[in-house]
RNA sequence: GCACCCGUAGCUCAGCUGGAUAGAGCGUUGGUUUCCGGUACCAAAGGCCGGGGGUUCGAAUCCCUCCGGGUGUACCA
């Protein structure tokens, strides 16, 4: 192999062009090529590959029911269903972000049922009595007490009947438009409600900046799923068995799942097609992704084989995008203060003190980004581990030593506009002309590995567009993060070893910083963190 | 039982469309400041890449198998 590569190299050497300034062979037989500078500030000046350049991609991630609380997993599916957004979107695409949520069911059944309870009957006028602050908190309340009167209670006992009449009320709700069962009290409960589950799912999602374009509720797609499945019964598609319709997985390496119960209500994996019928009705998207937890890998697979035999399209233009869970330190799974599971806002709470111990401050910009940050630096598909004082500590791989690195540059920037009247000039020198003569090669510290010289800052900037497109293709935003890290510790050298204010250089190297600056923030906005200028 | 995911340094993770001496952070130990934000930087120690077999000139990466952990597996979502 070392001939081979040095006969290549002694034709490449021929034809050496102002991109290539060095060709030699290295180790066994590897042919590196060395860039000339002109090349570089080339490369540096580029974008992302408009890959998804007019086409309609719909999103759908977070998915949680109302009438329940959010927690540390709705929390970890926004975060990553948002970048994963922000990719397709900087890819050139038009991307609508979808939210789907369980609004009948039995669990609104059994919360409903403790609802009623509370109120001492179905008295809608008693609802103003919750304070709008505890309207979350009340509805969470009562959704366990419903779990646990439900699962307590025997088969046929009066309580399990309530909340199974319960059940099949509200989809009758949903049914008929027309009738009068909607001016109900009951109904007036049931809506009421269900819109305080949206308010507080909307103030989250406000909060950590994964907002939505669309709800769409499975009472909204429940009747088109039991159309679909029922006509596809008849295809022989779905097969009758014990009185339910069911998809038989076996066939094809997976199980069988019932799509309509022998009660005839449709569940998840009906309201599921329904919901995919929606979406294609609403969007004829070219692409379709779906990011979950990973527990809902087999049953997904088995919902669109189903599809897959009567809308072959539709499958071929979706993706499932499952992931892991968050854990702590130990493996265990989160659990709650208050209990068996930790919520959303919890999470929220941890890190905030976690920054408060840390670094002595309150800044929840920087301990969202810690957040955003931690869950996103690993690949997706695996479970995470959060360490929340690693998570928000200015030391090491976090979100907040990329924000500090950021405002770091943004205070020399600040500096050199700040101080010299000429300053004003600086911002008309382009970077060739500076650049092109000398890039301060070799300045290698004594003993070090690290060279910290303005060659291998840009060398490193042109990485940005590949590496995004790589996160693109792959639907990973942890190359992102990586190359985030690597940036800005490649920046904080060249901080420690070179004078940007005042130097000779200045003028290049403020186009330097300013292009770093530049990266880091496009990469952090691209991961929903703000990018701070002072901290 | 079957299916899927995971197993890389004490801990948390990159690397896995096979290629140069397997890389980071934390932690540990030891350093760095007349200078643009030291909330930073530099260095050292630390690895039969879970075990075994196979394919290949070459395997952390591909295949088989075993072990360990997680998840799913019919009327919940």
């Amino acid at each position: 192999p070392r001939e081979v590569a040095e006969a290549i190299v002694a034709e490449l050497r021929n034809g050496l062009t102002n991109q290539i300034s060095e060709v030699t062979v290295a180790g066994p037989g590897f042919i590196n090529l060395r860039l000339t500078d002109a090349a570089l500030i080339t490369l540096a000046g580029q974008g992302i590959a408009q890959t998804y350049a007019s086409r309609t991609i719909v999103t759908e991630y977070s998915d949680p029911n109302p009438f329940k609380v959010l927690h540390v997993g709705h929390l970890y599916t926004s975060i990553i269903g948002d970048v994963i957004s922000n990719l397709i979107e900087v890819a050139g695409g038009t991307v609508h972000r979808t939210n789907f949520g369980g609004d009948v069911g039995l669990h609104v059944g059994r919360t409903m049922w403790a609802i009623i309870q509370e109120l001492g009957g179905e008295y809608p006028e008693k609802l103003a009595d919750v304070p709008e602050n505890e309207r979350s908190e009340w509805m969470a309340r009562a959704y366990v007490k419903g779990t646990q009167a439900y699962d307590a209670a025997a088969d046929n006992s009066e309580v399990k009947q309530a909340i199974i009449a319960l059940n099949k009320r509200i989809y009758r709700l949903h049914a008929d438009n027309d009738s009068d069962e909607i001016k109900t009290p009951f109904a007036q409960i049931y809506w009421t409600c269900r819109q305080w589950s949206y308010d507080y799912f909307d103030a989250f999602y406000e909060r950590i900046g994964t907002p939505f374009e669309k709800y769409y509720p499975e009472s909204g797609v429940a009747a088109l799923g039991l159309q679909t499945v029922r006509e596809q019964l008849a295809k022989g598609v779905y097969k009758e068995s014990d009185g339910a319709v069911v998809f038989e997985g076996e066939p094809y390496g997976l199980h069988t799942r019932v799509f309509i119960t022998s009660q005839g209500l449709p569940t998840y994996e009906a309201k599921d097609i329904g919901l995919i019928m929606k979406k294609w009705q609403d969007y004829q998207f070219d692409l379709s992704v779906v990011i979950t937890g990973n527990d809902i890998v087999e049953y997904m697979k088995v919902v669109q084989k189903s599809v897959e035999q009567f809308a072959p399209d539709l499958v071929e233009r979706s993706r499932h995008l499952p992931h892991g869970n968050v854990k702590l330190a130990g493996g265990t799974k989160m659990s709650s203060r208050k209990g068996n599971f930790l919520r959303a806002v919890e999470v929220l709470e941890i890190a905030a003190e976690a920054n408060e111990k840390i670094n002595g401050r309150q800044d929840e910009q920087a301990s969202l980004g810690a957040i955003k940050y931690a869950f996103l630096k690993q690949r997706i598909g695996a479970d995470i581990i959060f360490l929340p004082e690693e998570s928000v500590s200015l030391e090491g791989n976090s979100g907040p030593y990329l924000q500090y690195a950021h405002a770091r540059a943004c205070s020399i920037l600040r500096k050199s506009s700040d101080s010299s009247d000429t300053s004003s000039e600086n911002s008309g020198i382009r970077l060739e002309e500076g650049l092109s003569a000398i890039l301060d090669e070799g300045s290698i510290q004594a003993g070090g590995l690290f060279q910290a010289d303005e060659r291998t800052l840009l060398r490193k900037i042109t990485e940005y567009p590949e590496v995004a497109d790589k996160a693109v293709a792959e639907f990973m935003p942890h190359h992102i993060c990586t190359y985030l890290y690597e940036l800005a510790q490649i920046f904080n050298r060249f901080y420690e070893q070179n004078i940007v204010i005042g130097d000779e250089r200045e003028a290049v190297r403020l186009q330097l910083v300013s292009q770093y600056a530049d990266t880091l923030k496009s990469g952090l906005h691209l991961l929903g963190i703000a990018a701070p200028t002072k901290m």
